[in-house]
DNA sequence: AGTCAATCTGTTTTT
DNA sequence: CAGATTGACT
């Protein structure tokens, strides 16, 4: 059997480390490195198998280590190991480690990927089973919502009062659970366009397979329906998944879960490693149900636990499993380390006034470790919501301290990039409409909404791509004489660049078609201020392609990938979510915004009330266990919402902490007027305030004194007076600036520009899109 | 086709 | 409050 996937030749097993492991008696020296329940995850090699792994416990190194021992032991040859994770970054990190254990071999393993990249694969093998057609598409959720607000309208339903992006929603989720529109329960649909839901998804699952597209709920769910239509490919895995392991098993969503369930009964050698206390992505369709219901999904399966804790102090653990025994419903472990270091800190609690004490207080806590020798790369402020970065961000550049932000917008999903690859993927597919849609008109050529919908009606009517629709078009006169030359140039110019295909280098062909089209000009025509940073996207979407055999390869990876390794050598703090810390460890951990409606949050609690509150309280324990030495927390006493001031109340979470690992940190800012509790929780929590004027602050007389303060005006009002001279001090240069009318001045966002007026630290700046006010720290001299 | 004002909407995010 | 999005207008 000839199998182009099998990188590996068939014949004699990998050798060296094979002959190593079993010519001896004893121990491998790879398992000795392990401790006793490692050694068992390990070594437990057949049936199934649920490693629950606390944070810090060596997850990676079992699972690493176990693929290193089937292929020692000759159980396995790397092409027969299905190895799943949730995101590229784990996978590319096994796959180093792995390297690490057994050299080259490690590029026999074919199957080590996400659910999704293994997916995609399984897929394009088999895809006429499925009615695509092996090139398929891979929507990303811009085109999903795109498509879907096209098929609302092609209903006649009011898409302002069904928006797209809440059916994009309710589909995923659907999706998530395995459902297929003939699976969804009657009446699922929650109202949405009086019932019509289901109606829609069926019709946008059709528009996909006439698109020959496929969203990224579909890579599993096709799966699945593939494995149930076809027996014998189902077989066939059965056959060459000898061994299977999965990371992070507390995330899969029910269609993952189903998909491992097809796939290991087979050879039913399962390997599960997760940690049900660590499960954050509920809100996307994770249950955490999969990991606590699998000793009766996998009868026989061993359960093993991993408990001993080679990250953190013993008092950064003894807080966080505290609190996370409030929780109900778990599996239940208990961490514990042998470090004993007397020296060890107590997690800290401390309080502010505000977010901005808050990022002051963070920063000179961050400063004085510096001052001491701790590196800025062992820092960490974790967050629960992105908003809550800026006053860090705008303290820390303040500061001239550096910091980079992990998360936020991400390469892929930028503008240019989006625009650029659409380009190509028409080229690839012609048959590609909605990156055809997307560029009509990019950069301009007066093929307005008029012309778009008369070629989508001749596509439809035709049952044919709009590329073909608009060559039809071209030789017609129902299009304007303006919009038909202009389409006909596109129409010719995808002629002539297909013919380029495989005939020039792939980086050549997409450098020609972005200078032809003209959208390089665009941006070098655009005077604002993000234009070069456009170019350089641009350029650096071409360099990355390099990387890749053919235009193909790269517009799969770029489908399924969509991170990048910012692998940025500086000595930084980092400023993240909670999320995106899981995984991650560091030697000071900061977390800001323990209050009561932020976190937990209150969005949260009232969607899915007892639940979400144990899933924010995991959160809560996710971001303790990322400290490898400290963990420092805050709360502020007033936050800003949507506008409106709010006093707010310490988090729950805090009380839950436990007295013997935690000190709480008396105020000591020079305002505040109120001052943390002691410690001992008898009746209101430990952390409420002790100020007799506590509850004026919510007072309309408050709020507006709060206004005028952000408005910049003096207020008499004793926390707020003080409050405007810190701000005064930290975020102006000086009464009158440091700038003079008519300089000259770089902003971010605006560009270069010149200033009109000063008013405080408000500058009133000319830029190239007209006048603007800004805030002097926003600006540089240019 | 392009600009400006009214209106809405405010978590977490990978693939 | 501030950013994004939309709709009306020119």
């Amino acid at each position: 059997m000839t199998d182009p996937f099998d990188h590996e030749a068939p014949g004699p097993r990998p050798g060296g480390i094979a002959a190593r492991a079993l010519g001896a008696r004893s121990q491998p020296d790879y398992l000795v490195r392990l401790n006793s329940e490692q050694r068992l995850a390990v070594e437990t090699t057949e049936g199934p198998v649920l490693v629950l792994a606390g944070a810090g416990t060596g997850k990676t190194r079992v699972l690493t280590t176990r693929i290193g021992h089937l292929l020692a032991t000759g159980k396995a040859r790397p092409s027969q190991i299905l190895a799943v994770t949730f995101t590229n970054k784990a996978a590319r990190e096994m796959r180093h480690r792995i390297g690490d254990l057994i050299g080259p071999a490690v590029e026999g393993m074919a199957w080590l990927g996400t659910f999704h990249s293994i997916g995609v694969r399984i897929l394009r093998r088999h895809a006429e089973m499925v009615g695509l057609k092996p090139n398929f598409t891979i929507l990303d959720a811009d085109d999903q919502v795109r498509l879907m607000k096209q098929v609302i309208q092609a209903e006649g339903i009011d898409e302002k009062r069904w928006p797209a992006k809440q059916l994009a929603g309710l589909i995923d989720s659907w999706k998530n659970r395995g459902l297929s529109p003939k699976d969804v329960p009657p009446g699922d649909g929650g109202g949405f366009a009086s019932g019509k839901a289901l109606k829609l998804y069926a019709a946008y699952q059709d528009r996909m397979k006439v698109l020959n597209a496929c969203d990224f709920g579909d890579l599993l769910l096709e799966n699945l329906r593939l494995f149930r239509e076809h027996p014998d490919v189902l077989a066939e895995y059965h056959q060459r998944f000898q061994y299977m392991l999965v990371d992070e098993y507390q995330d899969t969503n029910v269609a993952q879960y189903l998909w491992l369930r097809l796939l290991a009964q087979g050879r039913r050698n399962i390997c599960c490693v997760g940690d049900d206390d660590q499960s954050i992505y509920g809100w996307r369709g994770a249950e955490v149900d999969n990991i606590l219901r699998f000793e009766k999904d996998f009868p026989g399966a061993v359960v093993i636990r991993l408990e001993r804790n080679y990250r953190s102090t013993s008092h950064i653990l003894g807080a966080a499993s505290h609190l996370i025994t409030h929780n109900e419903g778990r599996l239940g472990k208990t961490l514990f380390t042998d470090a004993t270091d007397p020296d060890a800190a107590k997690v800290q609690v401390a309080s502010s006034w505000d977010s901005e004490e808050e990022a002051r207080a963070v920063g000179e806590e961050i400063e004085t470790l510096q001052r001491r020798g701790h590196a800025l790369n062992e820092m960490a402020i974790l967050v629960r919501a992105s908003f809550q970065m800026r006053s860090f961000e705008e303290r820390f550049i303040q500061l001239g301290l550096s910091y980079r932000v992990i998360g936020g917008p991400r390469f892929y999903e930028r503008q240019e990039i989006r625009d650029a690859l659409a380009y190509l993927r028409i080229v690839m597919q012609p048959g590609d409409d909605l990156a055809f849609e997307r560029i009509v008109n990019t950069p301009r050529r007066g093929i307005g909404e008029t012309t778009v919908r008369l070629l989508h009606d001749h596509a439809r009517a035709r049952q044919i791509p709009i590329l073909q629709a608009a060559e039809e078009l071209t030789l017609t006169s129902e299009i304007g004489a303006k919009a038909r030359t202009s389409l006909r140039d596109l129409v010719a110019a995808f002629a002539r660049w297909r013919g380029k295909l495989g005939v020039i280098k792939h980086t050549e062909l997409a450098e020609i078609i972005l200078d032809e089209s003209g959208y390089t000009e665009m941006w070098q025509q655009d005077r604002s201020a993000d234009a070069p940073g456009r170019l350089d996207n641009l350029k650096e979407l071409i360099r990355s392609m390099e990387e890749f055999e053919s235009l193909e390869g790269f517009l799969e990876h770029i489908a399924l990938v969509m991170d990048r390794d910012s692998a940025d050598s500086n000595d930084a703090v980092s400023i993240m979510t909670l999320h995106s810390a899981k995984g991650l460890e560091f030697e000071t951990v900061f977390l800001p915004g323990w209050e009561e409606g932020l976190f937990p949050s209150q969005r949260t609690l009232d969607e899915s009330g007892r639940a979400g509150l144990e899933e924010e309280r995991r959160l809560a324990y996710v971001g303790i266990t990322r400290a490898k030495q400290r963990a420092l927390i805050w709360f502020a006493s007033n936050r800003r919402i949507h506008g409106l001031w709010q006093s707010s109340v310490p988090s729950r979470f805090l009380d839950e902490l436990p007295d013997k690992h935690v000190d709480v940190v008396e105020q000591t800012s020079s305002y505040g007027g109120y001052n943390v509790g002691g410690v001992g929780n008898y009746g209101a929590s430990r952390f409420d305030r002790a100020d007799p004027f506590a509850n004026t602050y919510s007072t309309p007389g408050w709020q507006r004194a709060q206004k005028n303060r952000a408005a910049g005006t003096q207020s008499t009002s004793r926390g707020a007076s003080r409050l405007i001279e810190g701000e005064l001090i930290a975020k102006s240069t000086g009464p009158s600036s440091a700038y003079a009318c008519g300089e000259r001045v770089f902003h971010q966002k605006f560009g270069y520009g010149t200033i009109l007026e000063i008013e405080g630290n408000k500058l009133t700046v000319d830029f190239a899109t007209g006048p603007k006010k800004v805030v002097d720290s926003f600006v540089s001299r240019g």
